[in-house]
DNA sequence: GTAGGGTTAG
């Protein structure tokens, strides 16, 4: 039997059918539920459907990650789509349709165009996104929306994801009574001491009120340049308004107690959160390890895997110890085999953490298989491995990855030239070190910016009230010891004084002549000290000497440069007791074997 | 039937 023919929906059946529409689109939670109800429309004959329905069906698909095609098929399939259907497409395709604006765009429009824009522009769309934010800045300035909150929010933001924070402020001036999300979007694309400054204004000007995205803003920028005591002062503040219960905030704050060395509070903070989610754990994390605390940091981890919450590649960045001053070959390996298990080894930030990692290890076949792995290497990966290598002496690797990096048409950046520049010393490659400056002077590398920037350090230097003692530290059986010039402080320091007055006798004997004062020069504060204190490097040498067995490699830290008499001293250390001695300084790794230093007496 | 802003790593 033929089906019942049926007559053409009327205007006041689609009226009726839409309320129940509308909610069955809305409680669709599947891509087969939403096929489901358009393949009804088609066979009911309610097809098309009336743009509401069809507004809110394309909206429901594209929150449920429907194909971009799919989206683009469901809209070509209405003759006349009116504003809200045109403006539905424009917020669910990735990219920007321009043509999507005409006729008659509205404030949605380009609120909507501006976000799918900066969406592209975050995946990594270059100068042409510039020029394609510019014209729609234009273009909404032209149809009369440049002091509309909304769009200028999103016009603000789209500007701070291509890195144009004159054009966002601009944006944001255009506006005569910003609101909170605008303020907000401000405080959240400006960083440093720019964003601090405009939370204060917000906050003098006292026509908006900050709320708890506002703190959340501008909390890093103030971690970035205030001291603990502003910290303080911004969380009373957080406080007196009742926000800093928020889980946003108090992740910011703890990230900003670990920032300022108050690890303390910032745990306080975090046993105060309910349920802390995996970014709470990783700022705290991150806090644990620029503290030094490594052990704390690494049973954080495992707290959070014991919950069920898998870590990110903020987590292991983190995690990895990159400042710690003691070596860590195990949790090296360890960190590196969870790397490699949980597929972060194409995550360029982790990996370029691992390939730091093992440089530091001295582990420079590790360092390069991470490197090697990155399928995108950044600046900073290049960096890493191109320093590693000058650090460890190989300065003809680093070079040679230098010279590589360029043929890649990567372009050095100012770490990258003083790294290959050290390199360059250390190999006496005079041609070389020429030619790169002779980059440096034809690239917007201006070798001023290099000597401005020592002159910058050395203020800062000489500012300093308090100068840094030097230390060394030497770990033996996981135990950090630590030592300072002259120190006497160590439990075993009479058989440490003891042990080095006749190891200093078999190094006479060798040839060892110590340096006298006059001889030293450009030196840190610890060697200016009179030389009668023993340097903590040679006591933690002659520590690690007495407590391992023979022949076992000593490697000890030390957070100031070696001098020159310590530098002459460990080489024949090295000789008289044939073992080999790794010194890291605040400048590079010297293998001291056999008498001769891996940095050829330079660093 | 339609909007804009956020916390963590380097």
């Amino acid at each position: 039997m033929p089906p019942p023919r049926r007559r053409p929906p009327s205007a006041a059946d689609a009226a009726a059918i839409r309320r129940p529409y509308l909610r069955l689109v809305a409680l669709s939670s599947t891509l087969r539920h939403l096929d489901q109800i358009l393949a009804v429309s088609l066979a009911s004959g309610h097809y098309p459907l009336d743009p509401a329905s069809a507004t809110s069906l394309l909206l429901r698909y594209a929150s449920l990650r429907a194909p971009h095609g799919h989206l683009l098929r469901l809209f070509r399939g209405f003759p006349r789509p009116d504003r809200f259907l045109r403006n539905a497409l424009l917020r669910s395709l990735p990219s920007l349709r321009p043509r999507l604006l005409f006729p008659c765009p509205d404030s949605f429009s380009f609120a909507f165009a501006a976000t799918s824009l900066a969406a592209s522009c975050s995946r990594g769309g270059g100068a042409a996104s510039s020029s394609a934010a510019r014209a729609l800045h234009a273009l909404a300035v032209a149809a009369g929306y440049a002091a509309d909150t909304f769009v200028a929010s999103a016009l603000a933001k789209l500007y701070f994801v291509l890195s144009r924070v004159d054009h966002a402020r601009k944006v944001f001036d255009m506006v005569p009574s910003p609101d909170t999300v605008l303020w907000n979007t401000l405080l959240a694309g400006l960083s440093g001491s720019e964003a601090v400054e405009s939370f204060a204004r917000m906050v003098g000007d006292g026509s908006v009120r900050p709320d708890a995205t506002t703190l959340a803003s501008v909390l890093p920028a103030v971690a970035e340049v205030a001291d603990v005591t502003m910290g303080r002062c911004v969380h009373s503040f957080a406080e007196k308004c009742g926000l800093a219960d928020h889980e946003h905030v108090l992740t910011g704050l703890i990230s900003l107690y670990s920032k300022c060395g108050d690890v303390e509070s910032a745990r306080c903070l975090f046993d105060m959160m309910e349920k802390p989610d995996l970014v709470a754990y990783n700022a705290l994390i991150s806090g644990y390890s620029v503290n030094g605390m490594v052990g704390s940091s690494v049973d954080l981890f495992t707290e959070l895997m014991t919950l069920g919450l898998w870590p990110n590649s903020s987590t292991l960045v983190a995690l990895i110890p990159v400042h710690s001053p003691f070596g860590h070959d195990l949790l090296a390996q360890c960190l590196h085999g969870f790397v490699l298990k949980s597929g972060f080894t194409a995550n360029s930030p982790v990996s370029t953490a691992i390939t730091t990692l093992h440089c530091r290890l001295n582990d420079m076949e590790s360092a390069r298989k991470a490197f090697d792995a990155m399928p995108e290497k950044t600046m900073e990966s290049w960096n890493a491995m191109i320093s590693g290598y000058a650090q460890n002496g190989l300065t003809e690797m680093a070079v040679a990855l230098f010279e590589q990096m360029l043929k890649l048409n990567v372009r050095p950046n100012p770490i990258t030239i003083s790294s290959t520049l050290s390199a360059c010393a250390q190999l006496g490659a005079l041609s070389l070190g020429k030619w790169l400056h002779r980059i440096i002077a034809e690239e917007d590398l201006e070798p001023n910016q290099y000597s401005e920037a020592a002159v910058v350090r050395q203020e800062a230097k000489s500012r300093k009230l308090v100068k840094t003692p030097g230390y060394t530290l030497i770990e033996i059986s996981n135990k950090p010891h630590v030592f300072m010039a002259g120190d006497r402080a160590h439990p075993q320091s009479e058989a440490i004084y003891s042990y080095l007055e006749k190891l200093t006798a078999k190094m006479i004997e060798a040839g060892y002549r110590p340096e006298t004062e006059a001889a030293l020069y450009d030196v840190e504060e610890e060697e200016k000290e009179h030389m009668v204190k023993v340097h903590s490097e040679k006591l933690a040498i002659a520590f690690g000497l007495l407590s391992t067995e023979p022949g076992t490699e000593i490697r000890i830290i030390k957070n100031l440069r070696v001098c020159l008499d310590c530098h002459n001293a460990t080489k024949f250390i090295s000789k008289v007791t044939q073992r080999l001695i790794v010194v890291r300084d605040a400048s590079r790794f010297h293998h001291f074997r056999d008498g001769v230093c891996s940095c050829g007496d330079y660093w």
